[in-house]
This record gives C-alpha cells, sequence and structure tokens, in this order.
RNA sequence: GCGCCUAUAGCUCAACUGGAUAGAGCAUCGCCCUUCUAAGGCGAGGGUUGCAGGUUCGAGUCCUGCUGGGCGUACCA
C-alpha cells in the first residue's frame, strides 16, 4: 500500500508540472536548474543529488516575489552551511535580465526580485492570449481521467448526502477539461439490490389498481412501499419473488424495473440541472451494468489463487489489511448465498475503467466512511491484475454536512433532507436578501438573481471547505456578502462588469500594455498569475477549495485596487487603458474562477 | 479491542504537503460615501495550533504516547 502510493505521487508529480515552461516560477526554477548543474562540475554538489526545486510564493513581500529553500535542503550533502552555500548558488547563477535582484536571508532562503517590466508583460500576455494564458496541456500529457461521482441511490430521492460529491466532483470534472484532459464522467447510480422488488411490487400493485402511477414524491412511494412490506406477508412475497424475477431477466419485471429507474433519474437530471451539475444522462453507468461481469470477477480471483472460502463466503485477505494481533480482514466478494456484493461490482468497475475507458487515473468522490473498502478494492485490483500498476485510483473522500449543531444535517423530526428541499429553501432567502438590497427591482429579475445566487451559495459554501473534514452547513453564513462567499464574489464580479459598461468596453477583447505603477496593481497582477499553479493544485488533490481561496484573493485584491486607483478616472489615457485591462484580467479571472466551480457569474445585482 | 479521520482566535474556516512574524471572514471597537455599485474599503484588539515528549537549521504540518470528538471494522452500499 505505502510502496503504491507514492508511485503515484511521483506519477502524478511529473505529469502534472505541464503547466509550467512559461510561468515565471518555471523560469527562475530553470535558473536554479542550471545553476545546480553547473556547481556538479564544479564538485560543489555531488553528481547524485536531484533535489526537487520548489519555488515558493513569498508571503511578505520584504522576502521578494519568489523565494527558495534549496541551499537548507542542500547543506548537508553538500557539507556546507546553508548561507554558505546560497552565497554559492547565487553568485554561480547566471544573470538574467528577467531578475533583478536575489538576497540571501534568514537561515539561507534565496529570495528572487523579478522585474517589474517582466511582470508587466506576463499579465499582458495573460490578458491576450486564450485561456487567461494557461496552458492546455500537451497531446502527450493528456490523461484520460474517470471520475466517479454523485452516483445517488435511484430506489430514493436525492437527499443532502449527494450535494457534496455532485457538487465537488463536478469542480473538479471541470478543471480537467479546462486544463485539457480527457474527462469522462461515470454516474455510478444505485439501481440494483433487493429494495427494487418492494419498489416493483408496489408499482405492480398500484397499476393493477389501476391509480395513477405517482413518483413525483420518490420518497414517499419508497415508504408506501415499505409500509406495504412489512403490513402485508402477501405483499412481502411477491416483492421477494420480482428480485428473483428481475435477476433472472424476466421480461415483465425488466420493463417495470426500466420504467422506475427512468422516472427516477428524471428526478435526479432536474436536480442536476438546477444545481449547474453538468451530468447528463449519457454519464449514467449504474451498478446494473457490471452485473454480467460479477461472475468473471470472482472466477478470475479464484484463477489468481487469491479466493478463499471462509464461512461459506468467497473472500480474498490480503496481507495489507492486517490488524497487530495478525487477523486478516477480508474483502467479501461473494456471499454464503451466492450473490454478490459491492466490492464485487466495484471491483468490476476497476477493471472496466482500467481496460475499457483506459484510464489513467480513476477519481472516487465518495464519502470518506467508504476509506477502508476502497482501500481494499484498489489494492485487490492492482493485485489481480484488474488495473495494471501505472493507474492511479484514488479515492477523494469527503466528510459530513453538520448542522449548527455540529450534528448530521437532519430535519426537525429528524429525517434526512430532501435536496430539493434544501435548495427552495436557499432560493427563497436568496430572493428575500436581493429585495432587501434592491426594494424597487421587478419581481422577474429578484427571482433571476436570486436563484442563482441561492444556488452559488450553497454550492460555494460547500466547495470552499477542505472536502476531508466535516463542515458545518449555515444558510446565513453562506448568504452573507462578507467574507469568502459566493455572493460577495459575485458581486465582485459586477464591479468590474460595471465598469466596462460603462465605459461601453468589452472586458472580453480588450487588450493592451499594462503599467504596474502602485504596490496595488502589483500585487493584484501577481496573484492573477497565479491561476494556473491553483489549478494545478486543485486537479492533483481534488480540492475545490484551494481555488476558492484563490479567487476570494483575487476579489479582494481587486477590491484594494478598486477603492485605491482610480479606473475611468485616471490620470492619464495611457494609466486609464493599462488599469482596465488589469481589470479586465481580474474580471475574467473571477469569472472563469467561479464557472470551473460551477457556478455563473451576473453581469448586475 | 483494532483501524482511519479529526482537534488552529469567542464562532466559521485557511495555511501552497517541513519554511521566515500561524492568516481570512463573522462578532467587538475606531475611521472612510458631493468621486467607477458602501452588497465596499482602511485600521485595532483577539493564539502556549488539545496535552506531553521526540526528530532538525526550522514543526500547526513528520514520529511516539496520552485526552476529547467523528467514523469504520464478514456476507447493506
Amino acid at each position: 500500500m505505502r510502496s503504491r502510493k507514492i508511485r503515484n505521487r511521483n506519477l502524478q508529480r511529473t505529469r502534472y508540472e505541464s503547466y509550467k515552461g512559461s510561468t515565471m516560477k518555471s523560469v527562475v526554477e530553470a535558473l536554479l536548474l542550471q545553476t545546480l548543474d553547473t556547481l556538479k562540475q564544479q564538485g560543489v554538489l555531488a553528481e547524485d543529488v536531484n533535489p526537487r526545486i520548489v519555488l515558493q510564493n513569498t508571503k511578505d513581500k520584504s522576502h521578494g516575489d519568489f523565494a527558495c529553500n534549496i541551499a537548507m535542503m542542500l547543506a548537508k550533502p553538500a557539507g556546507m552551511n546553508p548561507r554558505d552555500l546560497a552565497e554559492r548558488i547565487t553568485s554561480t547563477m547566471p544573470s538574467d535580465p528577467r531578475i533583478s535582484n536575489t538576497q540571501i536571508a534568514g537561515p539561507g532562503f534565496i529570495n528572487f526580485f523579478v522585474n517589474n517590466s517582466w511582470l508587466e508583460e506576463q499579465v499582458s500576455k495573460a490578458l491576450s492570449a486564450p485561456n487567461l494564458g494557461i496552458n492546455t496541456v500537451t497531446d502527450n500529457d493528456v490523461q484520460t481521467v474517470v471520475i466517479d461521482y454523485s452516483s445517488p441511490n435511484l430506489a430514493k430521492e436525492m437527499h443532502v448526502g449527494h450535494l457534496r460529491s455532485s457538487i465537488i466532483g463536478d469542480a473538479v470534472v471541470r478543471a480537467l477539461e479546462f486544463q485539457g484532459h480527457q474527462v469522462i464522467r461515470q454516474n455510478h447510480v444505485g439501481d440494483w439490490g433487493t429494495q427494487f422488488g418492494m419498489l416493483l411490487a408496489y408499482m405492480e400493485e398500484q397499476q393493477n389498481n389501476d391509480e395513477d402511477l405517482d413518483l413525483a414524491d420518490l420518497e414517499g412511494f419508497y415508504r408506501a412501499s415499505k409500509q406495504r412490506f412489512d403490513e402485508s406477508e402477501k405483499f412481502a412475497n411477491r416483492a421477494r419473488e420480482l428480485v428473483v424475477a428481475l435477476q433472472s431477466g424476466d421480461d415483465y419485471c425488466n420493463k417495470l424495473w426500466q420504467e422506475f429507474n427512468s422516472i427516477s433519474l428524471q428526478h435526479c437530471l432536474a436536480i442536476y440541472k438546477r444545481l449547474g451539475v453538468s451530468l447528463t444522462a449519457k454519464d449514467v453507468r449504474g451498478e446494473s451494468t457490471y452485473n454480467k461481469d460479477l461472475q468473471s470477477i470472482v472466477d478470475a480471483l479464484a484463477d489468481a489463487k487469491l479466493l478463499v472460502e471462509s464461512n461459506g463466503a468467497q473472500c480474498v485477505f490480503m496481507d495489507e489489511f492486517k490488524n497487530k494481533e495478525g487477523e486478516t480482514l477480508p474483502i467479501i466478494v461473494q456471499k454464503s448465498g451466492g450473490g454478490f456484493l459491492y466490492a464485487t461490482s466495484d471491483l468490476a468497475a476497476v477493471r472496466y475503467r482500467a481496460q475499457q475507458l483506459k484510464a489513467d487515473r480513476v477519481l472516487y468522490f465518495v464519502d470518506q466512511r467508504q476509506a477502508l473498502h476502497f482501500n481494499q478494492v484498489f489494492a485487490l485490483a492492482h493485485k489481480a491484475g484488474f488495473a495494471n500498476d501505472t493507474i492511479s485510483l484514488e479515492h477523494m473522500g469527503f466528510g459530513t454536512m453538520n448542522g449548527a449543531d455540529g450534528k448530521p444535517f437532519k430535519t426537525r423530526s429528524g429525517d434526512t433532507v430532501k435536496l430539493v428541499d434544501l435548495l427552495d429553501e436557499a432560493e427563497e432567502r436568496a430572493i428575500a436578501l436581493v429585495r432587501s438590497k434592491n426594494p424597487d427591482m421587478d419581481t422577474a429579475s429578484l427571482e433571476k438573481i436570486g436563484k442563482s445566487v441561492g444556488i452559488a451559495a450553497v454550492k460555494y459554501a460547500d466547495l470552499s471547505k477542505d472536502r476531508a473534514r466535516d463542515y458545518i452547513f449555515n444558510f446565513e453564513q453562506m448568504l452573507s456578502f462578507e467574507g469568502n462567499t459566493a455572493p460577495y464574489l459575485m458581486y465582485a464580479y459586477t464591479r468590474v462588469a460595471s465598469i466596462f459598461d460603462k465605459a461601453g468596453l468589452d472586458m472580453n477583447t480588450i487588450n493592451g500594455d499594462i503599467t504596474l505603477a502602485s504596490e496595488k496593481e502589483k500585487d493584484l497582477a501577481n496573484k492573477l498569475l497565479q491561476f494556473p499553479e491553483i489549478l494545478d493544485r486543485l486537479t492533483r488533490r481534488g480540492q475545490p477549495h484551494t481555488l476558492c481561496s484563490y479567487i476570494y484573493e483575487v476579489a479582494g485584491l481587486f477590491s484594494s485596487f478598486y477603492e485605491h486607483c482610480p479606473i475611468l478616472a485616471a490620470d492619464t489615457e495611457a494609466e486609464k487603458q493599462s488599469r482596465l485591462c488589469l481589470a479586465a484580467l481580474a474580471g475574467k479571472t473571477i469569472k472563469q474562477g467561479l464557472n470551473l466551480l460551477g457556478i455563473n457569474t451576473l453581469e448586475r445585482m
């Protein structure tokens, strides 16, 4: 396990740094690399030292624009003290007009100050280049990334538990596509299992009674059928019959099942549309599609001599999953009664994704609680050859959504919250908020803006937190215009849009020379150029919250610039044009960033 | 029992996977609207990063041991 993790990380590292090559950081890194080579030739460094050069963005301007800790890392192997080595590095480094100064600071940091004109040139280029100057990956670096997300159970209505997977997964999907990777969405819906017998029996009963099939309230339908199951022996028997019939491929039963799934899926698609989640019907590949593969998975495990019968069940025991007493945990792939389990279908899915879809990475946006399950499935899939060792299988787990009391988010009566109800409330609250700020706005605009803000607020609140942790859901906070929230960022964007509206210019086509005269302009420019590396982190680690923090910082720096640097009323025409360009890049970056999170901006609020 | 996750300002969250003085917002207190949307900006106070050790030039981050919380752990997914 451990060795595989390390291997995967190295793989990602080498493949994912493709955005580099033209960024300011990469230029400095190349210079450092060249310098280290020279030092090797001079015998200062041994030939076999090949450290990873990490250039950091400095937090404090007195430390320059970039800082590097390489001298401290190499001090020991070189047998020198860090500051002396840093001195040696900076004196050996070829001079470059793009670097205005280097300094050695603290215990041995090398601080780089970049030339202002280079910075100006970079922002101008980013503004006029397609994709905000983000290099899309080259052909050789394009990865096929399968993303397993959302995956609701079709037997029931979508509830708040499906929100995180759908939203976070979709943000990573969009970011990967923006980088130029080939993404294959997989909605691994729950469309199989014993509960379908009960549902189909109830469907049949309603149809026989000539009642209109009412699946508008799927949750109610589920409860009603469960009630019939519990109260009537006859009904329960029929339900069991239907499960068997369904599994044996009975036509009538299959038709009922498909009808049910189709209606249930429409509910999901409606929610995706409302949420702005990019999943469609063609991305659905439910559990049931792997039914035909399950026996062959078990057979393959048997052929590989991995299968052990234990208490009548077919299991695999792997040394990786051993506790201190030496007892190994089983992975059960076939029940004593012959049925298969989720480990079996997940193995089949891995095999399909690796061999049919030819994935380089498979990302699973699934609840953190299933971590052990996925660790087992991934380890076994590799061991059994369902996936070769180069494919990276990554569980992107997330924590629970809690209420204000820190306990799982529930209704007052203790039921799970339906996703539609949550979204309804968010929209209502947002409409009321927008109305309070714009008492004279007409109802149509009010609703349009309110709905947009409400959905964005819910999504952003979730996306802006580290997915690994539990988080507290709070309407007041997410709908605030203050702080790291969707309304604030959307508003920040409208401020930019409003400038261009007033000037009668198009934010998307303007370009030209940018002069960074004040600190406010420089700070904003520096931040804007960090977009590519932020995206890289997002897609490598599956963490959209890093992008949220980034957009928030951009918006903050823009606001500060906006307050201190008159744009339309600038002193000279050249200054005005320059500031317009900088504002345009800020606006486009905020908009693009939000779009990658699945959030649409408004031109006016 | 064993395993995984987690503990950061009164509250909600960050901290670029070992870097420099741990940062934001809310709340509290003080400024700034005849000037591009004040739904904004500027500033102040607020911290023994759960506790105790260890590793090293350097630890919120890595290791060990405690304590509190969450979640898993053989035929549900």
